[in-house]
DNA sequence: CGGCCCGTTGACCAGGTTCAAGGGTTGTGG
DNA sequence: CCACAACCCTTGAACCTGGTCAACGGGCCG
């Protein structure tokens, strides 16, 4: 939308997820295929990339930021179907009209491609469709495992798994010590919690105060984490989430 | 297992589901490099194709019959998160470790193929593999589709749009007259039910007596259903199943 | 025909939701 | 830098959906 690059190959030369995105898949003189459709983005947090219901026209890599991807009923319950973090892929390259809302939960930046000519490079590259088959196989496994936790755990299992979850993802809160245990900034908020594990906002507050109280975890400001008894936190989850 | 072939070309000729599997993706001419490393193989109703934990080593079309995939959590809750039918494709091709049990709820019959080989061939035919990554692609929409219903939706809700779900998918039952609405019959018993939508047998069984006794649904023997008020049935459901 | 399995129904229980009110945090503007 | 307002989170209490435990009945197969 008006925004003006500097120079492709520069800016996938300096990327950060140069190597963990679909990108990884060619070799550097391949990537100018991509790139040369490619529009770098940002994204505000709690901007929306695409609306469930308008045609899905984008599809794009994330390079920084968490982005999530949701669905609603018709009376509008919303179910968060899954985040999304650096080197992640985003968008239904296949389907014309979107079934889900992918927003951004903090900021991010994104590198964003028009989905019908990445459905081209994607035919003239083996390597990045063997790529994207195998994440997407990736997914569908991730998924399942949620329909598992939405299904069948209770909601001390949801909130303990989802914390061991986010705590592998997501980078160590920078400058904390190391001997207080995994430390870590939650990109959600309760509610946002809530819609990933099937609750209520009340519920996932209850659940985390009950883990505070027992010790195994503490919590600082609203969105800071710290886990101090792992072990403890993988027991109550079920052994599931990590 | 010491199971002998008749004719490979011939047993694709024949089959049911030439163009509704994977193989509609290849010409006849291209198919007998998949039908090189198939072998058709009967499955008889609970038996079990792959362990969840097993080295997953094969894949397979459907050719008649349902399957289920399932996974469970350590302490043995069962969540089934998927029904299979003829023409789908079953198994993790990219997955050393099924993580997946798939078994069969009818009597089935498969083609099945070496994970290896399989992965080998898919390399060999890009609109094999296209065809994959699109079918994969679907049945990651249909997980997350899924994935509202276990976390959003209430038992009614999701009893209902189970019933307009497999009255979409499954054949009328034969010899049905038509002005008693779509009649099927069901390839799950109760619990089985109520592992696919994350409730217990005792919900399902109420909710479908609920349904009887509001004449939206008619029920004979222990598997047949009659939806006589599908409008009523989409309504109840939400809108959701159809 | 008889036994077994599966499904139904009932009574009770509990986890989680709902409704409601009361703090803390965060970010903004003075 | 502080004060203030908005929003988010927490906590409490009552309610309700769905789960649990238990007994019964009916269909289906041998």
């Amino acid at each position: 939308m008006g925004y003006v690059e500097p120079h492709l190959d520069e800016r996938c030369a300096a990327c950060v997820v140069r190597d963990q995105a679909l990108c990884a898949s060619l070799a550097d003189d391949e990537l100018s295929a991509l790139s040369a459709i490619g529009r770098s983005r940002p994204l505000a947090r709690g901007q929306t990339l695409i609306w469930a219901g308008d045609s899905s026209s984008v599809c794009a890599n994330i390079v920084t930021g968490v982005l999530k991807m949701a669905t609603a009923t018709a009376d509008g319950r919303e179910q968060i179907v899954g985040l999304l973090f650096p080197g992640d892929f985003v968008g239904q390259p296949f389907v014309e009209e979107a079934s889900l809302t992918f927003a951004a939960l903090t900021d991010a930046s994104l590198c964003v491609y028009p989905r019908e000519g990445f459905v081209e490079v994607l035919a003239d590259y083996p390597a990045l469709e063997r790529l994207l088959l195998q994440r997407t196989m990736a997914a569908l496994d991730d998924a399942r495992a949620r329909m598992l936790t939405l299904g069948r755990r209770s909601a001390g299992e949801k909130v303990a798994g989802f914390l061991l979850e986010l705590g592998n993802r997501l980078p160590r809160r920078p400058g904390a010590p190391a001997a207080a245990g995994y430390v870590f900034d939650l990109p959600l908020g309760r509610a946002q919690i809530a819609d990933v594990l099937g609750l209520t906002i009340e519920t996932v507050s209850r659940q985390l105060t009950l883990l505070r109280a027992s010790g195994v975890i503490a919590l600082s400001g609203r969105r800071t984490v710290a886990i101090h008894e792992p072990t403890r936190l993988k027991r109550l989850a079920g052994a599931a989430g990590a």
